[in-house]
DNA sequence: CTAATGTCCTGTACGC
DNA sequence: TGCGTACAGGACATTA
């Protein structure tokens, strides 16, 4: 289950096979893998045979390739053949991007396969791999934006960022993460803590895990009132998901059923870390440092598991905080 | 405009 | 053993 952690551990796994490499070609297997790309696979298809990666991008949850045009670029002064396009990525719940080479038999889910241009000691494939279909793969546009480039951890960040990912927030990683700007849309909204967690037009990356991890380590109730919280608890709340990503960056992504691998295959082990996702009926690790017996609960909320220690993650009463 | 809910998907686990 | 059902959840469309 990509969360910011595990997408930021692919491209940066992704970004020295790929850049400076040409698409060759590029077989289709399940056109459900690309059905954000609105013109249909041959479009999306001839956007990219022939055009060259130029970097792996990432903002929030989304990983795009920059492409440029095979051809020799327009003289100086004269305008670019193609606009500039990227080839852009969300892994969804189970999407994988694999470097393999072509003897190696396609993964029972392959899904996309790119050929790329010959290199010494490199795979010669590019696939993406997605059981669930979550995931997927389309072509769009680059467009100029106003606040620096698309920001993560990207290493040579160019100031245009990939259309379909323009409304997505910072994360909380990025150095450039304007916190009052969070808090001061957090606090006009009338909702829970959790959700707001997890909309990523607020503050991108975070996924139902960490979001988890991140309030239990603040000792957030996820329905506190978003309009009611402190500066202080927001700037808590935010440090919190800094550093269970970090530790999930430091171990190489979390891993649970084997579905999340990086980009050579090898699964993250960050998920033995812990302290509240998953643990329902488990003790407190926290409150049982400190002598006191509490069990961590699981609830539904949002259609999905929402993971809290009764005691030190209180309920709020009457959104009275 | 905001907030909340429904939808897309497949494989695994589990009760009977 | 097999069958049905619940569950996992990111992002966006739809509804209120």
């Amino acid at each position: 289950m990509p969360e910011l952690p595990e997408v930021e551990v692919v491209r940066r796994g992704l970004v020295s096979w790929v850049r400076g490499r040409t698409i060759e070609s590029v077989d289709v297997l399940d056109p459900r893998s690309i059905r954000r790309h609105a013109l249909g696979t041959e479009d999306f298809i001839g956007n990219l045979q022939g055009a060259t990666v130029t970097d792996v991008v990432r903002r929030g949850k989304f990983l795009w390739l920059p492409l440029a045009d095979a051809t020799p670029d327009a003289g100086p002064g004269e305008t670019p053949r193609r606009p500039a396009v990227a080839l852009m990525a969300h892994l969804g719940m189970s999407g994988q991007l694999l470097m393999q080479d072509p003897e190696v038999p396609d993964e029972k889910h392959l899904k996309v396969r790119f050929r790329l241009s010959a290199r010494d000691g490199m795979p010669g494939e590019l696939r993406f791999v997605d059981q669930r279909i979550f995931g997927g793969l389309f072509v769009t546009a680059l467009v100029p934006t106003d606040d620096g480039g698309p920001g993560g951890l990207s290493e040579s960040p160019v100031p245009l960022i990939a259309e379909e990912a323009s409304h997505i927030a910072r994360d909380p990683l990025d150095p450039a993460f304007p916190f009052e700007l969070f808090y001061q849309r957090l606090r006009r909204r009338k909702t829970g803590l959790k959700r707001a967690l997890l909309d990523q037009g607020l503050v991108s990356g975070i996924g139902n895990i960490y979001a988890d991890e991140a309030l239990w380590r603040a000792k957030l109730h996820y329905a506190r009132p978003t309009d009611k919280l402190r500066r202080a608890d927001a700037e808590r709340l935010l440090a919190s998901t800094r550093e269970v990503m970090l530790d999930a960056l430091a171990a190489g992504g979390t891993s649970f059923d084997s579905l999340y691998v990086n980009v050579n295959g090898a699964s993250g082990y960050f998920d033995r870390s812990l302290n509240a996702y998953g643990r329902e009926g488990q003790p407190c690790r926290r409150c049982a440092e400190a002598g006191i017996h509490a069990t961590i609960r699981r609830e539904q909320f949002m259609n999905r598991s929402s993971h809290t220690c009764p005691v030190c993650q209180p309920r709020p009463r009457n959104g009275r905080w």
